[in-house]
DNA sequence: ACATGTGAACTGCTTCACAGCG
DNA sequence: CGCTGTGAAGCAGTTCACATGT
């Protein structure tokens, strides 16, 4: 199969959501055209994202909404149970684990590890935090698939290395810092940092 | 002048944080090479993407490790301070408000709004949770530069509307929605759940 | 008639390769 | 000689435009 582009990815994930949307309203066909306007997008990038998969529309019709939701869950992986695990347990950690749009689509928090004495054996909203120090054995034994990294970015590296050599191969970075993994690991970095100076950069040069 | 990508600006501040480094371990220059290694990149591409603003680099020698940094704070529009009002007193907002990295690169934050009595009138590390009631007047008298918006993505839209009226023109947004804003509005999105399904997509069609 | 699906054209980012300069 | 700076080439993502199917 053809290589699918990080951006065409995002735009998936983001029809996704506007169908689910449309589902809850009862609406039971959508256009090209519709999808674009509330994407921010234009209706030919909707239909060449969607060609890559398949062809779920109907001519002269548009698309069932229900049928490109299901199409969309199953592109995206998201038809199963996700595991995951969160490195820190810190305030982004417990912001994260209060997310309710994690377990909505499927991504279920097993636990969260810190190092703190203070938090391990507490709970936070009913997932138990683990002493960081038995991350590899309850690694082995749960085999959760993803792991959300929210430790500082000074310890970040050397808690994705332990991470990766225990098997995970999927991996949500939220410290600032570029990780180095193997070829066959995939990361997300979210760096607010990096946004911020985004909107820094485009309000001092604006015309 | 030239337009710059999106993908240049974020790697710039990629290359800022990595001179940080240097200039804290008092290493004095550092060549492109060097950088791109860090940056998970190519020494071209460093060289490309200093080339829109200027030539910084000793040609056999390399880049002024201070230099360079005061440059990319320059042109990151780091050189001065940023005004950032928080709209969602939740979680999130209180990961935000506690993050160091803020203050650190000039971000001040002078409140956080909330709708929430419970909230209102309480301090979050030191800054004050005011009512959304009064965010209009605040706005007008503060003059806050960059919005973070942390609402729930069903009431994003109309506060991003209020902020917009009341003059803002850069926006951080957690809330996981598309937001409509005038051109002359600078909006970046962090959404959680995008970056998971991205991993669940790539975990899903990995080989 | 209407909206999809898709090659072809286009735009723009990245990589190459080398001249230029310390 | 080494490393920068940069046109030119290459490649990837987006947009166009129209044939196709209902």
């Amino acid at each position: 199969m053809k290589r699918i582009a990080d951006s065409t990815v995002r735009r998936l994930s983001a029809y996704l959501r506007f169908l689910e949307d449309f589902e809850e309203r009862g609406l039971s066909t959508i256009s090209s055209d519709e999808l674009a306007r509330r994407g921010g997008t234009t209706s030919a990038q909707v239909r060449k994202d969607l060609s890559f998969f398949g062809s779920f529309g109907k001519r002269g019709l548009g698309y069932s909404v229900p049928e490109l939701a299901g199409r969309l869950r199953e592109i995206l992986g998201l038809g199963r149970q996700w595991k995951v695990i969160i490195i820190g347990a810190g305030k982004i950690g417990a912001a994260l684990v209060a997310y309710r749009g994690f377990r909505q689509r499927g991504f279920q928090i097993l636990a969260a590890y810190d190092s703190s004495s203070d938090k391990v054996g507490r709970t936070l909203e009913g997932i138990p935090v683990r002493d960081i120090s038995h991350l590899e054995k309850d690694v082995h034994k749960d085999l959760p698939d993803i792991a959300v990294v929210t430790v500082p970015g000074e310890n970040a590296q050397q808690v994705v290395d332990r991470i990766v050599k225990a098997g995970i191969k999927a991996i949500l970075n939220f410290a600032p810092t570029q990780l180095q993994v193997p070829p066959d690991v995939t990361v997300k970095t979210v760096n607010m940092a990096m946004e911020l100076e985004g909107l820094s950069f485009a309000f001092s040069n604006r015309d």
